[in-house]
RNA sequence: GGCCCCGUCGUCUAGUGGCUAGGACGCUGGGUUUUCAUCCCAGAAAUCGUGGGUCCGAUCCCCACCGGGGUCACCA
C-alpha cells in the first residue's frame, strides 16, 4: 500500500511550490489507491503562525487534495524523545551543551564534528553522532539515480533542541517510519540534508521509505527559487485574483512532471489516473503566468452558466445569466468580468474622440430605428452606412469602449429605454 | 568557498544511438465574426550549453569545462 504525506510547517499560507508538492504526493498515493496524509510540522514554536494550520487544511480541500489521516507533531513529542534516547543509548547520538549557532550570522563552519560528541554528557540538546568516512547512498525516485555522500562532509545535526522539541531531522524520520510512509516526496532544498536522514533511518531501524526531491520552481524574473517574501506566490492569492483552482492545479501539474503522450489537460482525477512516478522533471522550471492565464480562460469557458454565476457571486437572475453568456468567452480571470460588463450596470463615460466622423448620422438613424421598431441590422443597409463603422459608433455610444461583448445582444439586455437615453445623451 | 542537483524553441515540455528534433503557451499571418474574444488554418521560433572522446553514426553514452540552481542553524 502506497502511503505519502504532505508535511508543511504552519508558518503562513500555502506556497505554490508546497501546493505542487502536495499535489504530486497526493497523486502518487491515489494512483495506487493508497493513503495521503497531512502532517503539521510545528516543532519550532517561534515560527508558528496562528491559524495557518486551518488555512492549509482549507486550501487543500479547496483544491480537492483530501487527506486520509491528519497528525500534529507537537502532540507526539514523547515519541521523538524516546527515539532520541534510544539513539544515545546505542551510541549514535550524544548530549551537547554548546551554545546554539546561527549560520546565517556566523558564516560557514568548517568544523563538522561537534566538540561534545565524546564528552558523555547526560543533559542538554541531543545531536547525531555522524560516523567517519562512510558512504551514504540512496536512489532518488525523482531524479531516477543514485546520490551519495561521504559522511565526512556531514555535520553532527541536532536532533532534540534544548527546549525539548525535536528538529525536522528527527521528527520527520520517526514519523515517516511510524506512519508507514512508503514515499517521501519533498522540496529540493532537503536534498543536502538527506545524508543526515539516511543515518537517522538506519539507526532507528525499520523500513526506510523511498525518497524523491522535487525540482525548485524558479522565479521568471530573478531566476532564483520562488520565495515567499520576494514573490507573491501563495495559492490563496491566485484564487483571490480570479484564478480557478482547477486551472492553477492543471498548470502546476506540468511544472515538474509530464506524461509521455504530450497530454496537457487534466482534471485532478484524470491526473491521478495518468500519474507516473517516472514522469518527474529534473531541471528547475521557471514560473511564468502566460500559460496559467490560458488554462484559466479554458476552464472558465468550460463552466456552465450557473457555475460561472456562482463563481462570480452573482444572483441567479435572467439578466445576469445573459450577461455571463456574452462575456464567458472573453474572460481570462474571473476578475475580468467587472471591467467587461460595467456598462451594463452604470452609465459609461463616452470619449467623443473615439467616435467616427459620421457618428451623428449613425446615431440619429439608430434612434429612429428604435422608435419605429426597425431591426438594427437594417439601418446600415437602408442608409448606405459602412456596416463596421456604423456598429462601432453604436458600440462606443452605448458602452464607452471599443472592445465589448456583441452589441446587439448587449442592447437587448440593456433595454430600449436605457439605450435610447445613452444615444440621445451623445447626439444632443 | 565545501557538498549536491541541473542544462532540448522566449516559457512549460516529449523524445531516441540513425527523426524534416514533436506538442502546448506566447508571438506573427490568414479565415469566421458588426469590435474584441472564442473557434479553425498556417508560420516563425531549439546548430538539443561548449569542447573533447566512444561509435559507421551522437541531442541521447563517457570526461572536462562553462553556465544555472540549492544547501551548509538548537528553521523547516
Amino acid at each position: 500500500m502506497t502511503r505519502t504525506r504532505f508535511a508543511p510547517s504552519p508558518t503562513g499560507f500555502l506556497h505554490i511550490g508546497s501546493l505542487r508538492t502536495a499535489l504530486y504526493a497526493y497523486a502518487l498515493a491515489k494512483h495506487d489507491k493508497g493513503d495521503f496524509i497531512l502532517r503539521i510540522e510545528d516543532t519550532d514554536q517561534k515560527r508558528e503562525v496562528k491559524g495557518s494550520t486551518e488555512a492549509i487544511q482549507k486550501t487543500l480541500t479547496k483544491f480537492g487534495l483530501n487527506y486520509d489521516e491528519f497528525y500534529i507533531q507537537s502532540e507526539r513529542l514523547d515519541l521523538y524523545k524516546k527515539a532520541a534516547e534510544k539513539l544515545v543509548r546505542d551510541n549514535h547520538a550524544f548530549y551537547c551543551d554548546c551554545k546554539p549557532k546561527n549560520a546565517k550570522e556566523e558564516g560557514f563552519s568548517t568544523d563538522l564534528k561537534d566538540p561534545c560528541r565524546d564528552k558523555g554528557l547526560t543533559t542538554g540538546a541531543i545531536k547525531l553522532k555522524v560516523p567517519e568516512n562512510k558512504v551514504l547512498t540512496y536512489r532518488d525516485f525523482v531524479h531516477k539515480k543514485e546520490i551519495s555522500w561521504n559522511s565526512d562532509t556531514v555535520y553532527d545535526a541536532t536532533l532534540i533542541k534544548s527546549d525539548g522539541f525535536p528538529t525536522y531531522h528527527l521528527a520527520a524520520m520517526v514519523d515517516d517510519i511510524e506512519m508507514g510512509i512508503t514515499h517521501i516526496l519533498r522540496g529540493h532544498d532537503w536534498l543536502p540534508s538527506t545524508p543526515i536522514h539516511l543515518l537517522v533511518f538506519e539507526y532507528l531501524g525499520g523500513i526506510r521509505p523511498e525518497i524523491g526531491h522535487l525540482t525548485d520552481i524558479l522565479s521568471g524574473e530573478t531566476g532564483k527559487k520562488l520565495s515567499k517574501r520576494r514573490d507573491s506566490v501563495f495559492a490563496e492569492q491566485f484564487i483571490d485574483e480570479g484564478y480557478l483552482p482547477e486551472a492553477l492545479l492543471n498548470f502546476i501539474m506540468l511544472l515538474g512532471w509530464a506524461p509521455k503522450d504530450n497530454r496537457e489537460l487534466f482534471t485532478l482525477p484524470e491526473f491521478v489516473k495518468a500519474f507516473d512516478i517516472n514522469g518527474f522533471q529534473e531541471a528547475n522550471p521557471k514560473f511564468f503566468r502566460e500559460k496559467l492565464d490560458w488554462f484559466n480562460g479554458f476552464y472558465i469557458r468550460k463552466l456552465s452558466v450557473d457555475e460561472l454565476l456562482e463563481k462570480l457571486k452573482l444572483d441567479d437572475t435572467q439578466k445576469n445569466k445573459s450577461i455571463v453568456k456574452l462575456t464567458q468567452d472573453r474572460m481570462k480571470k474571473l476578475f475580468d468580468f467587472k471591467s467587461l460588463t460595467s456598462f451594463f450596470f452604470e452609465e459609461p463615460v463616452v470619449d467623443k474622440k473615439l467616435l467616427g466622423k459620421n457618428y451623428k448620422e449613425h446615431l440619429k438613424k439608430t434612434v429612429d430605428a428604435f422608435e419605429n421598431g426597425i431591426p438594427l441590422d437594417q439601418v446600415p443597409k437602408d442608409n448606405n452606412f459602412k456596416v463596421g463603422d456604423f456598429f462601432m459608433d453604436l458600440r462606443i455610444a452605448i458602452t464607452g469602449m471599443k472592445f465589448t461583448p456583441p452589441i446587439n445582444e448587449s442592447i437587448e439586455i440593456l433595454g430600449k429605454e436605457v439605450s435610447l437615453k445613452r444615444l440621445r445623451n451623445i447626439i444632443d
